[in-house]
DNA sequence: TCTGGGGTCCTAGGACCC
DNA sequence: TCTGGGGTCCTAGGACCC
């Protein structure tokens, strides 16, 4: 009973502070390339796309310090990044400036590498969330401790841990990373950040508001422009000024998020570091070279699209329930439009048929940019399932979503949400009416749905 | 920052059900 | 039948992240 806990806590136990580590790799890309070539070891790397003579689009992917100390960032356009570092060996008569290293995004050797990075996080911590290629959230409570090392400094056991996994990735794959430690998931992310690259920062729970105060909104996970400008005009320029804010005023304007974002500001950030799970959608997406309205192009690019998606769905065991498309016109219209199935399915014909008619709405728009994507994936079923064949077999279609990390996962057992079949089926409805606009592409017999409904 | 590609989560309105 | 409340699912858009 040393302090008031809140009431219904577990009698006799003390809430015990946890260890959160934010393990994120520096500039991640451009190290695996220098794992390759360790000749561009101090050189100024940028791994992106666009950037052969004769492409006009295209980003940069990562780019390294050396790169970033020119002006190069993430996601800056690559021509930004030519002029700023023009590519070695492709420079004007003359030019004796500072000179870039591009290299093209090679994804499969990057997941290898990365791969190695978090099998030793997962030998490491009992709860690993890998958020990304890389950056992962530890929990490493039962590992290690907030006690101070008593050789005179103010180190933290963890301190030590944590530079034995750093320590660990640097030996082992030969690449750095930053960590962050702290007792909660938002403020371990700012302190990985703090000292980037090769950073090692530790906020024990008693420093947790001191080391928050002074960090600017923007840094802040969570808060971008939109939100970091709304927070400006409210006069709150730190995580400090968040903290102290108005909560009521917050949740007012800014929803669920803005108590979100009061409390992670306050080190009050309770959300737990579960294992990642499956992801939610898989897309795929391109930009023209240059914008067009030509529906032809449009259609052919949506259809290679399609196949992709539904291909990599089907590598990655998934069955998915809703198609989906994205248009973008000039100068940065988003459009999307989506479309779900009675249940889920691994069947290209149909990414590829219903993607099309998603799109005869935007016929004779300009458009920039075009994606496809699937969502709403299901990856319980063993045996592959296509729209067609789902009448036929399908006794069982009560499997559980698994991983249990969606239990509010319906079973989706109406067949009335299915909209708007091509004109070229209307022979495979025989029992189903289409008199409602409401029909399925393919027939579902009565035996589609869920025995026991 | 005139903007590539692949994701997540939240919100709001409408349809529909009881 | 003119009218309340609760709940789910779907779609579209937006903000944000790497």
């Amino acid at each position: 009973m040393t302090t008031g806990q809140l009431p219904g806590t577990d009698v006799g136990e003390d809430p015990v502070d946890r260890i959160i580590f934010h393990v994120d790799m520096d500039c991640f890309y451009a190290s695996c390339e220098r794992l390759k070539e360790p000749s561009l070891d101090g050189r100024p790397v940028i791994v992106g796309m666009g950037y052969e003579h004769g492409e006009t689009h295209g980003a940069v992917a990562t780019a390294s310090y050396e790169a970033r100390a020119h002006g190069v960032e993430s996601a800056q356009p690559i021509r930004q990044a030519l002029d700023a570092l023009p590519r070695v060996g492709h420079t004007d008569a003359g030019y004796d400036g500072p000179v870039g290293h591009y290299r093209p995004v090679d994804m499969e050797f990057y997941k290898d590498i990365a791969s190695e990075v978090k099998s030793i996080l997962h030998e490491c911590a009992e709860t690993v969330r890998e958020v990304s290629i890389d950056e992962a959230y530890l929990d490493v409570t039962d590992r290690t401790g907030w006690d101070t090392v008593s050789d005179g400094d103010t180190r933290t056991l963890a301190e030590g841990y944590a530079r034995y996994i750093k320590d660990r990735i640097d030996r082992e794959v030969g690449v750095p990373a930053s960590i962050g430690v702290a007792p909660d998931m938002a403020t371990a992310k700012i302190a990985s950040d703090f000292e980037k690259p090769d950073g090692l920062t530790v906020v024990p729970p008693a420093t947790v508001r001191s080391f928050l105060e002074p960090i600017p909104i923007d840094d802040i996970h969570g808060i971008g422009p939109v939100t970091a400008r709304e927070l400006r005009e409210h006069g709150i320029e730190t995580a400090g000024g968040l903290a102290s804010a108005d909560r009521t005023m917050l949740i007012t304007q800014f929803g669920s998020r803005g108590e979100e974002l009061y409390e992670r500001a306050r080190g009050e950030d309770s959300r737990v570091v579960t294992p990642s799970g499956n992801p939610k959608s898989l897309s795929r997406e391109s930009a023209f070279t240059a914008s067009t309205d030509d529906s032809a192009q449009i259609r052919e690019k949506i259809q290679a699209l399609a196949g992709d998606v539904a291909t990599r769905a089907r590598s990655r065991g998934a069955l998915y329930r809703t198609i989906g498309i994205k248009i973008v016109s000039p100068p940065f219209d988003v459009n999307t439009r989506a479309r779900s199935l009675p249940g889920p399915i691994d069947d290209p014909d149909v990414v590829s048929t219903i993607a099309d008619e998603l799109y005869t709405e935007f016929v004779g728009a300009t458009v920039r940019k075009v994606g496809v994507r699937v969502s709403n994936l299901d990856f319980g079923a063993s045996d592959q399932v296509t729209l067609s064949g789902f009448e036929n077999e399908q006794g069982d279609t009560s499997r559980q979503s698994d991983s249990g990390t969606d239990p509010d996962t319906p079973t989706g057992e109406t067949l009335l949400d299915w909209v708007d079949p091509p004109d070229t089926t209307d022979d495979a409805t025989e029992e189903r009416s289409i008199s409602e606009g409401q029909a399925s592409l393919f027939s579902f017999s009565d035996s589609d749905v869920d025995p026991q409904e």
